[in-house]
DNA sequence: AATGAATGAGAGTTCATTCAT
DNA sequence: AATGAATGAACTCTCATTCAT
């Protein structure tokens, strides 16, 4: 109850067996995780799915939780790292905005395929939302900001506030394709989807915005929630 | 007399102190697990603020996941109803798609910031894919299917394919509403986001689609999982 | 936990409608045990099953035990009823001691083979040695009383200790019809196990007894447990 | 994984200080069932008695009924072994048969003086038919087959059905026994008890039976139970 | 006499975590 | 570094019993 900073690994090793190890026990747990979610799979469980005794486990993480955390960083950095690798392509290139964006989701759509039962407890079961949510938080205002260079260099668009505009495109992306891949949208085709998303992301960022940048609080409409 | 049925509630009565204790316990356990989560909120605790025993509480629902299913399916059918009365408002109205779309967006925010804690408990936590996502996704046809009415009546649209497009805006609204009140987009305002998210789907909508209806298994792109 | 007679029924109605209440709760009760046992036996569920409320169950019955014993009481009651009105019948006629054992064999069969599952219940389950067990003492007794009359006036025979007979006969025709009653015995037929029975106990009747009627407490052999 | 034998215990280490553990909590298990009775022997009061730790219990035994059936079958097999042992002996000496159910006998009482309140627990208050009763049954068979195998050899005896003799006897046997050691008969001395039961048996056995082998199934009486 | 909603002690069981080896 | 037996707080859920109506 009084640990410092619970969640961080006891260690990560960089070398040798011992990071050998670190990596079964995280391959474990998403595969235990995946398979029976996180409230469901216990530690002893996945201890032994990586063939480390218990007592190894709790050498290497402080507690359950920092599992968790664990597979979240290990998943974000990776998917961080795909997805600024193609919008760098891109930008070399020079793409129009669609082939952008086209790039961009299939991107995600990809990454999120190749683990989708860990996505669903990664995001959807979580009852950890301080550190896991700092993770993601981070996450995403990577991705935003990598989008916004590319919003701003792009020929096409004029935007006033690419800020906002890129935020909202990420987070778009970013719902829809956890959707998309978890339940399905509409028995899309992954094609379909791909190209329908992308189109309601180009006519929104192409249609110029009338006004000047809007202030982040706005002035105006506060919706209150309904009389119960 | 075998579990057939294991989450429908073991009485629903319609009136008296009985409908009444019902409500009680389904509104502490609103409360219980929107401030701790659906794992840490015990049935204990839920009947203890209910005011009743564990006993009576088990009188009603016959377990722990009973009772987030009755949470989900009263607040479904709130939302159902609240959202549905608007849209056919908008429709004796003959509004314009934009004034339409603002309606739905400033209804979903408003009934969602309502109860953002259930909210996280009933889309984000729940160990329960089964009957709680039967009930949502009974809900999102509904309302898909509202839709896509709407959207077939406008004069100002002639889409080719508004079933789908009518799911997309649906998706779209409820993904983004759901992260706009639990953790804020780039700390937009209510309005702005409404507006932002308008202008995106309303952008969507116009454009004309170049070619006929897609099929919805593609014949196009398919997308890999990257390998790992 | 301080009543004074916590198992007699507390009121035994001698007529009307209470006394018709009270049989089918007596009724529902040796159904649900015979179907559930004894411990997986709700009170609830044997007022539904008796039509009437748990409250007026509780009305008849100070607690779960009593109900037992009643039925226990009823059972044994309509036993001895049974075996005696055979014995006496018997007893008229002078039937010879193999004819009359029988009698004695067929009507227990019999009178078990009506309530397999509740004589399990009484016999098998029961977690109440002190009432339960003192009504089947008596009715052993009893028994064994109007056995140890008939072999007295048996011409054919000349016991030296005809109480201990009688005993060892009830005992041994009690427990091989229950045994049998319940999982049978070697796949034995009704006919064929009684005659079986039958000759047992004959043969151990004739043989004359060598020496004087034993004491009791005997002065030879004491077993002693195993050393473990 | 699934629970396909969910009444075999988790772990039966044959070895060093968990063999250890294993039998203290069955030997507390025998107390404390012997004790309060199965249903309200709880497995914390068993642990505690074990002086082991609740979790620990139910690392050994995958629940209660687990324990009962474990407790069962040490039991038997004890028993098994024992009168086996002794009537190889007996087989060994070409004992007469008096002599021999005289061991026989005095052995089941034996044996079960030892135990005698586990013995009503196991036999007398187990709700659990399937696995304990098989257990009974195995051991059953395994001694009416020594007890066949011996009546057989017996020039003393000509038997014409030997295997429904034997089932005979061994089923008199342990019935008896068994009321005999928890309640008494008629307050004999063990001495006497085991005399009479062996001069019932023997004069059973050595009467010649008068016809051919009869079917198990018989042509003959029908028992019918009484009209109710 | 009858009802049945309400009670709550206490049952079996799980599993994250520790620590002697 | 590694082990895994042991821990025990805490959970969900049951059911005999009561009592206001």
């Amino acid at each position: 109850m009084s640990r410092k900073d619970p969640l961080s690994p006891r260690k990560q090793p960089r070398q040798g067996r011992s990071r050998q190890t670190w990596n079964e026990i995280l391959e474990a747990a998403a595969r235990v995780f995946g398979e029976r979610g996180y409230a469901a799979g216990t530690t002893n469980h996945i201890a032994r799915v990586a063939g480390v005794s218990i007592g190894s486990l709790y050498e290497y993480f402080p507690n359950k939780d920092a599992i968790l955390v664990a597979l979240a960083e290990r998943h974000l950095e990776r998917m961080t790292l795909e997805v600024e690798r193609l919008l760098a392509e891109a930008q070399d290139r020079a793409e129009p905005i669609g082939a952008l964006l086209h790039r961009f989701v299939t991107a995600m759509v990809s990454v999120h395929r190749g683990e989708p039962d860990l996505l669903r407890v990664l995001f959807s079961e979580a009852p950890h939302p301080s550190e896991l949510h700092a993770c993601v938080l981070r996450m995403e205002e990577t991705l935003a900001h990598s989008v916004e260079v590319l919003l701003r260099q792009s020929p096409e668009l004029a935007l006033r506030d690419p800020d906002t505009a890129a935020h909202l495109v990420v987070q778009t992306v970013e719902a829809l394709t956890h959707r998309f891949v978890q339940h399905g949208i509409h028995e899309l085709e992954d094609g379909v989807f791909v190209e329908e998303v992308v189109r309601m992301l180009e006519s929104y960022l192409r249609r110029g915005d009338p006004s000047a940048p809007r202030p982040r609080r706005a002035t105006t409409t506060t919706i209150e929630p309904p009389i119960t």
